[in-house]
DNA sequence: TCAATTTTGTTATTTTTATAACATCTGTTG
DNA sequence: CAACAGATGTTATAAAAATAACAAAATTGA
């Protein structure tokens, strides 16, 4: 039977290796497998049998591990928590607001490692302004030649890997926009829709406010979930995407 | 006797093959000799002989070709031209200024291919707030962790790497700015210092008028260049610093 | 055009990496 | 504690990659 895990305690042998080889690689670039294999102690078969578990991580070259090319973008942005929870639903719920857009449209995208699937999906031949203030979804903008950036600044906080405004912010004033695409870190009945940090609170409530159609993404691990700071109710958005699909917000 | 070189016309074949390589190789992450020697017409050989001549963007790892860890890091920030000019006078110039920093200290950093050698120059135990306008200088400081990011925001300009704000900005007003290092596409004794944009020319004069120190780097192949727009005459620098070292700015 | 030089290709050889098959160890469960 | 499953190590073998040495071709400059 497997132990419950600990945060931060790897559950087995293999994802404690995991772990500290991927920390090896992202600041090496690579790190070859004899190298691997004597620095955590183990033989070099094992170091093989690891990776063939985490393709998606790793990718093998000639003797030598480097971070996957999906890892290698996202690394310098990896979120704090939880990056890779649920990525199939968070893609589903993404996929269900395509159909929403318009060639020329604007969008506000919001932070965190569901609305990156987003950008991801947006078809390449339309042409569209995105705003956003993290830097893992400007990240991804840059790489489509379709997308115009607007990026938000401020201060950069790591663990959400976005940028907050220094004094209360009037930037988003001269932007309409079409759609804002919201995140949340959890979503209940009756508290509303919440995010982890207040600051981060207040630069949603204001993209919102600007915004003609407001949408909710979040999958369903995030209902029933409560967060300290809370940005808006359910009945504030106009349609709540999900991995089931879109639908339109609750009247309150 | 080498050809003069046009622009965009590769001198010799192994240049156009290392082009067009490097253009596959950020493409896809990595390609295989096999292949590269295949898409050439080459014979494998050939392929191991050109790399050798270019380990400053490309890694062999076993076969398989892939960027070098550099090259990977300016990759999608690549600037339209000419970024590996001068690299090591543009190296020694921000080197000369690394004395000028005090722990603790906020430094606004303008965009171009100069002042990432400064991130990169500034030691791993002195913690400094660097506020800048450019992706790639974000990202290289998004990886120093001794270094609080600040970044001003607004539309993203591809050649430059940079964001321009869409109305005039008052952003800066919040931030007191000990050392503004500036960058310019020519410097000339009576027209003055030049960039490329008028956008960018609004930019750096609000950040030098915030800023209580000004130094302006530049490496000699900037000087008696003229861009069209001006931004600043030589005598309002407190001090230039160029691959020869740091200098007192020439009184008017 | 011709000789000199550089670039490229070929082959043989050595070295390194990958895989498979089996042996050994470790920890878990009843 | 014995039996089992899973993880790890070892060895042998096959496959692939790196290198060196030399041959052939292409370019260059007189």
């Amino acid at each position: 039977m497997r132990q419950p895990e600990h945060r931060g305690t790897p559950a087995t042998r293999k994802e404690a290796r995991l772990l500290l080889l991927k920390d090896t690689v992202e600041r090496n670039g690579s790190i070859h497998i004899r190298d691997a294999a004597e620095l955590l102690d183990v033989s070099e078969m094992t170091i093989r049998r690891d990776m063939r578990e985490a393709p998606e991580t790793f990718q093998f070259l000639g003797g030598h591990i480097v971070l996957s090319q999906e890892a290698q973008r996202r690394a310098p942005y990896e979120l704090a928590q939880a990056a890779e929870l649920n990525e199939a639903a968070k893609r589903a719920a993404c996929a269900a607001c395509v159909p929403l857009l318009m060639p020329e449209e604007t969008l506000f995208v919001d932070c965190g490692t569901t609305l990156p699937h987003l950008i991801d999906l947006i078809p390449d031949d339309m042409e569209l302004t995105i705003i956003c203030y993290a830097l893992n979804i400007a990240d991804m903008v840059v790489r489509k030649p379709n997308l115009q950036l607007v990026l938000l600044g401020g201060v950069y906080h790591a663990p959400t890997a976005s940028f907050y405004p220094a004094q209360d912010d009037a930037t988003l004033d001269a932007y309409a926009i079409n759609h804002a695409f919201m995140s949340a870190a959890g979503v209940e009945e009756s508290l509303g829709v919440t995010c982890t940090t207040f600051r981060e609170a207040g630069l949603k409530q204001t993209a919102m406010a600007r915004a003609q159609n407001r949408i909710l993404v979040a999958d369903q691990s995030k209902f029933g979930v409560v967060n300290p700071a809370s940005f808006a109710r359910l009945s504030d958005f106009d349609r709540i995407a999900t991995e089931a699909g879109l639908q339109p917000a609750p009247a309150d």
